[in-house]
DNA sequence: AGCACGCCGACT
DNA sequence: GTCGGCGTGCTC
């Protein structure tokens, strides 16, 4: 016929690394103009023509194909779900984050959207027993499971009752011999939840004569009137506005006056709060001159990067509510991320005061169905702003115009599952492709960040007054080693204890900052030494008191609290340092009358008990607020007053480049959560390495001296932001499969390396190391690091791609498990 | 991953 | 001869 073919290119929605392809499929011609690209289509799969969905990334025509192709099913959508940007976006993740088709794909659409077809099983043959020989224990079994559950079911639920895996076999013959029968229902989780509406079908001058027919009808007369006044109204509200019953709309519905419509409802999780207005404030100076700047390359629709480092408290709330004005003001819409949404409330609340509705919020504990909601409030073009975290920097906005990155330092930015992605890298690139404009905002910037600033690669501008009149707290270093020598074991210092007791006089409040979540609180024998470890997991185990028992915070195994030491058996056993419970217990002792509250992981596992502990705290109901690092973010407190860091050393202490950045940002952001009101604020800082820089610097509230510190280190230790950084991480049951699989990588590596010319590979390649947490629940960990250092990145990444990827079956056997992390945050 | 195929041992 | 366990290899 030499009929042109259209050939569909997609990807399967199959989590499997083996699948990790592009699957042509032709198009039948009743679906030709029905299905396009970007939608998402059924489609028979494998062996055993399962269905599953897939997602149509490019539509092709051919004269002819060579190859058997399968046709698609049918469409799932009547239009696409993936635009054009973004599916050049997923391919643009694919390649940079080394991660799958369908992991990118998923990060642009809210969970739950995903179909699947499920297979259910039902029984067609009654008198099975009869046909069925007494030897065939599977068949019977199943047999069986089918007739107590009624004769049809999932094929899932059947296979969790089932004493054997290999159910196929006997499933095929169960029904070659037509005693069940195996057919496909679709389902999805998510449903659109619908409204009835009452609408008339009178013309306005018909309504009149209607009303003056109906004599006796009082209630359906007055529903008449009131719909003609306003149009359609929810069933519901109508009832209830008019205080009458169905039944007299039903009358009218029966004579053909009245029609109901669903309309689509969509669920508000905002809908009981009400957010207080917050007007527009005149900025100061230094925050002027920002808006200006960068109003400008809004007006312009220049892709630019901006960082605005200010002090807690220079008004970076303002700069972007009035920035995102300008944005609104050129029909453009923008994204407003926060480290994470709970714990940032006054960020919501002011842009909610501000503009009003028209803000899609991407909470985390947020459900399916309300984040499907808010995702198609966006798509819609329903709203202009989105805030929410990290995975809200894929907001399917038509026309971006700015992102707004807030304490963009936070490690929550960078994704921890695949595609392992740093929400400003997506920032930038979506700026360049759509034109929009970058800011990001932190009192204690990225060194990556600040660096890039310093090259002028991003514009830096610095914000040095507080936007209200109150100073900077001030910050007093205890040397906690004198204390000891001054015979204080106790963990509180003089200093602190008489602070937090003076504090509580004046009835002012204070917050007391642990580092971690009982990361101090691991169980050590005075005599020799010995730690106790999680024998899963090798990693120190953490006391809990209420529990009488230590946990594992990785594998979460418990074992009872040890008397004596598991080594020695000397009864020197210590609980050393202190964990967030043990703190609230021992100023409780202290100070028996003050009201102490506690807030970590494990006090805030209940939803909303964040906000409850808040909104206790800022009524003045808590004297002390005992937490680790939820309470550094954002709080803003006038009547705090004190600010204690018991321990500023146990992030220090973390084997990881990192770790004296991440002290100097935590002290930072905890000593700011002091003096935000009209009194001066104190902190007091407990440690035993008072002369480190990270600490001093952070006590004198000086970034520019830290940094310069810190980037000396850096360029001569070869870190970010020197060079870049890829961490291949191999995991599997058999230790040592595990290390000899990481060990041929690394080789291999090597080996390629100084094929191209580079034989300093000692310096690029490092490992395989066991990781720093080399066991995580029965399964061992080795991890190969990768440096840049006098070679072409995208040459490394390459070599990565091609062992890892398109080689994989060769090189990695499938008990092993790989994880590749593109500039990883930490190495653990 | 998920499925079928094919080989082999157990059991009638 | 039949059934079921397990290893292997492919998926448009």
């Amino acid at each position: 016929m030499g009929e042109n073919l259209y050939i569909a290119q997609a990807i399967v929605n199959n989590n499997s690394l083996h699948t990790d392809k592009i699957f042509d499929y032709s198009i039948p011609e009743d679906l030709q103009g029905v299905v396009a690209k970007g939608m998402r289509v059924m489609v028979p799969f494998g062996i055993g023509n399962n269905r599953l969905e897939a997602y149509i990334l490019n539509i092709k025509k051919e004269e002819k194909v060579t190859y058997k192709l399968k046709d698609i099913l049918y469409p799932l959508d009547d239009k696409p779900i993936l635009t054009e940007t973004q599916i050049k976006m997923i391919l643009w993740l694919k390649n940079k984050y080394l991660c799958r088709y369908i992991e990118a794909i998923h990060c642009f659409l809210p969970s739950g959207i995903v179909n699947k077809e499920k297979k259910i099983v039902e029984l067609i043959e009654k008198d099975w027993q009869k046909v069925i020989s007494r030897n065939s224990k599977n068949q019977i079994e199943v047999l069986r499971i089918l007739e107590d559950l009624g004769g049809k079911i999932t094929l899932e639920k059947l296979f969790g009752k089932l004493s054997f895996k290999n159910f196929q076999s006997t499933l095929k013959i169960l029904e070659e011999k037509n005693i069940i029968k195996i057919d496909y229902s679709i389902s999805s989780r998510i449903k659109i939840q619908t409204q009835q509406y009452a609408q008339l079908t009178l013309k306005d001058d018909e309504v009149d004569t209607t009303i003056a027919s109906l004599k006796n009808a009082k209630r359906q007369k007055e529903i008449l009137l009131f719909l003609k006044a306003h149009k359609e109204c929810a069933v519901k509200e109508l009832l209830d506005i008019l205080k009458v019953t169905r039944s007299s709309l039903n009358a009218l519905i029966s004579k053909g006056y009245i029609t109901i419509i669903d309309k689509e409802h969509k669920r508000d999780p905002f809908k009981d709060i009400v957010f207080k207005d917050f007007p527009k404030l005149v900025p100061n100076s230094q925050q002027k001159k920002v808006i200006d700047v960068i109003t400008n390359y809004i007006k312009e629709e220049k892709a630019h990067t901006f960082l605005l480092h200010g002090i807690t408290g220079s008004g970076k709330t303002e700069i972007y509510l009035q920035l995102m004005e300008q944005v609104l003001k050129k029909d453009k819409q923008g994204i407003i991320l926060v480290p994470e949404i709970a714990l940032t409330p006054q960020t919501v609340e002011r842009f909610y005061g501000r503009f009003g509705e028209g803000i899609a919020v991407l909470h985390s504990n947020l459900s399916d169905g309300e984040r499907f909601d808010e995702w198609r409030k966006i798509t819609e073009g329903k709203v202009n702003i989105a805030i929410g975290a990290r995975s809200a920097i894929f907001a399917p906005f038509k026309n971006l115009g700015m992102v707004i990155i807030d304490e963009e330092h936070e490690n929550t930015y960078k994704s921890e599952i695949n595609p392992k992605y740093h929400a400003i890298e997506v920032a930038n690139y979506r700026s360049k492709e759509e034109g929009a404009i970058v800011v990001l905002g932190s009192a204690t910037p990225s060194i990556e960040s600040y660096y890039k600033g310093e090259q002028k690669e991003v514009s830096l501008f610095t914000l040095t007054k507080r936007a209200t009149a109150s100073d900077l707290p001030e910050v007093e270093i205890i040397d906690m080693r004198k204390e000891l020598d001054n015979g204080n074991k106790s963990i509180l210092s003089h200093t602190l204890f008489s602070a937090i007791q003076q504090n509580l006089e004046v009835n002012k409040q204070t917050i007391l900052f642990l580092n971690r979540r009982g990361f101090a609180t691991f169980v050590s024998c005075r005599q020799c030494g010995y730690v106790v470890k999680c024998k899963h997991c090798d990693i120190a185990m953490t006391h809990h008191k209420n529990m009488k028992n230590l946990q594992c915070h990785y594998c979460g195994d418990k074992i009872q609290e040890p008397e004596t030491c598991p080594s020695c058996s000397s009864s020197n056993i210590n609980y050393f340092g202190a964990g967030t419970q043990r703190i609230e217990s021992l100023i409780n002792t202290y100070f028996p009358k003050a009201i102490i509250e506690r807030m970590d992981m494990d006090s805030t596992i209940v939803k909303g008990s964040h906000q409850r502990i808040l909104e206790k705290f800022k009524k003045g109901k808590i004297d002390i607020l005992v937490g680790t690092q939820m309470i550094s973010k954002g709080l803003d407190f006038p009547n705090v007053t004190l600010v204690g860091v018991i321990s500023a050393d146990a992030s220090l202490n973390l084997p990881d480049f990192r770790a004296s950045e991440k002290t100097f940002q935590l002290v930072t952001q905890v000593a700011g959560r002091a003096g935000r009101g009209l009194d001066k604020g104190r902190v007091i800082l407990q440690t035993y390495n008072p002369e480190h820089y990270s600490i001093y610097t952070a006590a004198n509230h000086d970034f520019e001296s830290f940094y310069k510190e810190e980037l000396l280190l850096r360029k001569e230790f070869i870190y970010p932001p020197f060079v870049q950084l890829i961490n291949i991480c191999f995991t599997g049951k058999n230790e040592k499969e595990v290390y000899i699989v990481s060990e041929k990588i690394t080789n291999n590596i090597k080996y390629i390396l100084q094929a191209k010319g580079y034989s300093q590979y000692n310096e690029i390649v490092f490992g395989p190391n066991p990781a720093i947490i080399s066991k995580i629940n029965e399964k061992f960990r080795y991890q190969i690091l990768l440096k840049n250092h006098e070679v072409p990145y995208h040459l490394l990444r390459s070599i990565v791609k091609y062992l890892l990827l398109d080689k994989r079956q060769k090189f990695i056997p499938s008990t092993i498990t790989v994880s590749i992390d593109i500039d990883p945050l930490y190495i653990m």
